[in-house]
DNA sequence: GTGAAAGCGCTAACAT
DNA sequence: ATGTTAGCGCTTTCAC
């Protein structure tokens, strides 16, 4: 058989021994590929593995030798289509390489994100993969702190941690969509997003202001909305702003969430897109290719950010020193960003 | 400090029973809740690890126990929205009951499928939920029937192997939509989705001929590409159908993939739904709700899903004999089930 | 080249 | 109520 089971029970590497009628050590050199091994030793520790079915036992390997190859990826929310296509490359690149990856969701609360964490290191993975809730909590930081593993974050900016990062250059997508705007006359364009305690929503800032600042144009401050990147903040925000007389002609969410508030509380509002008011979104919907009208966009490529993020893990798992790896943006003009004035 | 780790090295056990002056035996007592411990002792460990930072070792504790607290979950991919949702109400379960989630993708192939099923059992999980690729592989059913774990299945049938499943009502929302089609006249209706080797596709099959056969007309054969859930498979052959003289006035998809694939198709070739063509969508894109015109849907809930999945996983690991859990379909008219003829 | 034995960190007998 | 010891399955000295 081969199920590494008889009966029930486990086959060790002690029934192998037994079965083979050598020591358990030289079953243990044989599989682990020692040089002092005999053909004659090989030969018979193969036959008695098939025969029994043997498979080491991963958990006993992983006590002795200190390494799980395990890497916890921890989340704000799975479900988001960006992370998920992120999740994905990771988790492919990772396998390619020996690791498997233990999800958790941290359900976009620092609690959760921390006892994760704290669970991540008793369970003793070899690196940590972390898209954090927010920069600004000490606790969070003290937490990270005491991991005393190889640490990658996801779009995030903390000093003195000794971790690799993969940085969105949100800047100059958000840039160029805003320019792309007041180029088209809007002044009064509104800014729906997360909070300012994460990298995320800086960097997008910082684009959107220098566009306006270089334009000459004031900074409509009044119009923007940083409070969280759920869709019911940007459905409530986007809801008011529209509310307000005179309102905005444009607007810009910023992430997945917000994005899919804002058109919501528009399509209650009975407002189109592209006819009514201009519309960006930053990070892009999985189907956005096919809604009507076409949705300008920011887009970054999730794909590569997975697939950076096991990188820059199994680089410092390789005993390099930690570092960062930018991720563009792009700003793509499609005929929702028509009309609103 | 509270890092579990002094100058790099572990804390163990045993260090926390020297600095408390106790025997090894005691602390652990101490530590995993037996009667038989003084309160002088338990003040004594408890002082020591607070002022070592004492973490037990999961995977010391996994070792001996024979159980790692740890649930495999294998998807066909994660970047699925409808999969991602089941995922996370999964992992949120599975965590609230002090389980963690080791993710793996299958990307479709039952060669990655097996791998990481073999792979999760050297990990010794104590159990396997599972969307498994088909059902018909008979190497799968081998490497199933050799996991000795309790295993959960999602939306798939197979005999004899003493799973538990989640199985998906699709036959009453198919039908519902089929009927509703015929009602409003169509006959040539196509059905575009993934192979009949699930039971994912033979269910709504069945919904969907009983649905022709009720109303005493033939069912149409010709028009049904049965063949992948994703979107490639679903494009190519919606724009086959719709190349066709005379063509198919109706569309239904099986599945978020071929929902994809099936809207950009008709998308290139200019085609709108609720005016040049019936269209009915089976399983909900999270942005739905604001897609113009509104889609006509066949709704399941995935949140429930992964919610009884990871009950019905717990149920096993409490010593219960596997069982199903069935989720409903529910059809909703909205207007892209409109035109077409 | 092979075997015997120690030990990774922990828990559960078994003593006392 | 507490201490001593064996052992979970494995790898790695250390002898020979």
């Amino acid at each position: 058989m081969s199920s590494g089971e008889m009966d029930g029970e486990q086959v060790t590497i002690r029934h192998v021994a037994a079965r083979a009628g050598v020591a358990l050590s030289s079953v243990s050199r044989t599989l682990t590929g020692h040089p002092d091994v005999s053909p004659a030793m090989r030969q018979k520790v193969e036959e008695a593995v098939e025969a029994l079915g043997y498979e080491p036992d991963l958990l006993a390997q992983s006590l002795r030798s200190g390494t799980t190859r395990t890497i916890g990826f921890i989340i704000r929310d799975i479900a988001n289509p960006l992370f998920a296509l992120v999740a994905r490359a990771c988790e492919q690149e990772l396998r390619r390489n020996g690791y498997s990856m233990i999800l958790m969701n941290s359900d976009g609360s620092v609690e959760t994100e921390s006892k994760n964490l704290l669970l991540l290191r008793r369970r003793r993975v070899d690196g940590v993969i972390a898209s954090l809730v927010a920069e600004d909590s000490p606790y969070i930081k003290k937490t990270i702190l005491s991991l005393r593993r190889p640490l990658v974050l996801l779009d995030r900016e903390m000093k003195d941690l000794n971790a690799s990062a993969v940085i969105t250059d949100h800047y100059t997508g958000v840039y160029d969509a805003t320019a792309h705007l007041i180029k088209m006359g809007h002044e009064e364009v509104a800014f729906v997003t997360g909070a300012e305690n994460v990298y995320t929503t800086r960097d997008r800032l910082r684009g959107f202001r220098a566009a306006f600042q270089d334009a000459g144009r004031p900074v409509p401050e009044k119009w923007m909305a940083l409070g969280g990147f759920d869709a019911e903040y940007a459905l409530i925000h986007t809801r008011n702003f529209l509310a307000k007389t005179p309102r905005p002609t444009a607007l810009i969410t910023g992430g997945i969430g917000s994005t899919a508030g804002a058109l919501r509380a528009l399509n209650e509002l009975g407002l189109q897109i592209g006819k009514d008011i201009a519309f960006v979104a930053i990070d892009e919907w999985p189907l956005f290719d096919v809604f009507t009208p076409p949705i300008s966009s920011v887009y970054r490529d999730a794909k590569a950010m997975g697939g950076e993020a096991a990188h820059l893990m199994l680089e410092m798992l390789n005993g390099k020193e930690p570092s960062e790896s930018i991720i563009e943006t792009k700003f793509t003009v499609r005929t929702s960003t028509d009309g609103g004035l």
